[in-house]
DNA sequence: GTATCCAATCTTGTATGCAAGTTTGGATAA
DNA sequence: TTATCCAAACTTGCATACAAGATTGGATAC
């Protein structure tokens, strides 16, 4: 008989509704609040919100301040820089890995899901920053090592706030779809060397359109806060 | 004016206590225990034992079960090969890139303390663990990603509580030294393949010892707590 | 002797109380 | 007007109280 109770659970929720409204965008960098305001807001005592609290600075989204409250840790742009090399590095690895594994690496979901027609595309923002993290993270699990896979999911937690960004403009979707092909076909071919190279040219576009959009946005984000204030 | 006001100092203090008792193995994997005894042991309220023993489960040392007390979790020796391969990963693309590295990176510290006569080494086993960490991380900071750095260094901190066992062998004490001397001497002549596979080989190498010597090592402790019993 | 059941005890999850230190806002002085 | 100071209010860190569910050990049935 499964005994599949959770512990903490009202802790688990607010570390996820805060989390959310960080990923939304609700509580921008550098805005302060309290943890009785946490508690009031979601109907719990101090308790779990703390401990919620303390898991999220723990993760570096937040910052708190010794009996002066808690803020919303500011970005840090070089960090997110390291995070994708670091990304890069990983990924490359592991498509190398799988490149040379025996039996070859089981990628019929990835195949299904990239090697269609346009016209079966998806293309609203949000599914396709969904599908875009799932095509990574599974190249990387399928690798093998547990522990990598654990670490690169970290990565692609922490810059999910920026990397959704990405696929705001309809030209950098289509670029994934055709990016994404190519790199699964060398995969499936085991043309290793080729396959990462496109990798890294892959993720390092990324990264630099991600920079030049958030900045945009930010800057957009803090003028609605002025104008409405 | 610093103002270095350490936040949480119990919950910190306990954090350190519980972590040195399981590397020293007073606290063994599967040894139950409650969070009112902890508390009475350090002479502190639950408040900050949970906040600690929060920290470490996320940390993957402890597990926790729906009020029915804490557990020092089991070896889980996949998972340590896992951290190696890791460890590997890191520690070959650190080492590349130092080869790359315009300036060359400062590396006095460790030339220092490695390319030194016979007679000045250091033969304790508790010192040269802590210099062989120290070696490895400092190579990884000088490639310059922090992020990577971190990483590097919660594989350590994971690792330690084996690796340290396998410089209980005065063989491996004098490998260690020969091994680093050459790894560094490739860096600073900044051949780059070379210095990534010896320090591969070094690592493997450790990988494979400490598999060995852990094994034996946790039977010792098994028996010596049923002599006692 | 062995298995079963149940109440007493134990343990964590959550709420709340208190203390020490920080922030704030207005009064005061120049 | 501007800077300074101080008390009141606020905030976190820690201690404690309580509740829901898990464990345990002995009595009971067979």
């Amino acid at each position: 008989m499964p005994k599949p109770k959770q512990t903490n659970p009202l802790a688990e929720q607010v570390y996820t509704k805060v989390k959310q409204a960080i990923f939304d965008f609700e509580l921008l960098p550098g805005d302060r609040f309290t943890e009785n305001e946490l508690a009031e807001q979601h109907g719990v005592s101090r308790t779990p919100v703390r401990d919620a609290l303390y898991r999220l600075q723990r993760e570096g989204y937040l910052d708190v301040g010794f009996r002066s409250g808690w803020s919303v840790s500011p970005f840090d742009f070089p960090r997110f820089d390291e995070l994708y090399d670091l990304r890069i590095l990983i990924e490359t690895a592991s498509v190398e890995r799988l490149c040379q594994m025996d039996p070859p690496p089981d990628l019929e979901a990835l195949k299904r899901q990239w090697l269609v027609p346009k016209d079966q595309r998806v293309t609203e923002a949000r599914q396709i920053a969904a599908l875009d993290e799932a095509f990574h993270t599974t190249l990387v699990s399928a690798a093998g090592n547990r522990e990598i896979a654990r670490v690169h999911e970290d990565i692609t937690e922490k810059i999910r706030i920026i990397r959704r960004l990405d696929f705001l403009k309809s030209n950098r979707i289509e670029a994934t779809y055709e990016e994404h092909a190519k790199i699964l076909r060398l995969i499936l071919k085991r043309q290793s060397t080729e396959a990462t190279i496109l990798l890294r040219s892959h993720v390092t576009q990324s990264k630099n359109e991600v920079r030049k959009i958030t900045l945009h946005m930010l800057h957009q984000a803090r003028e609605a806060i002025a104008g409405a204030g």
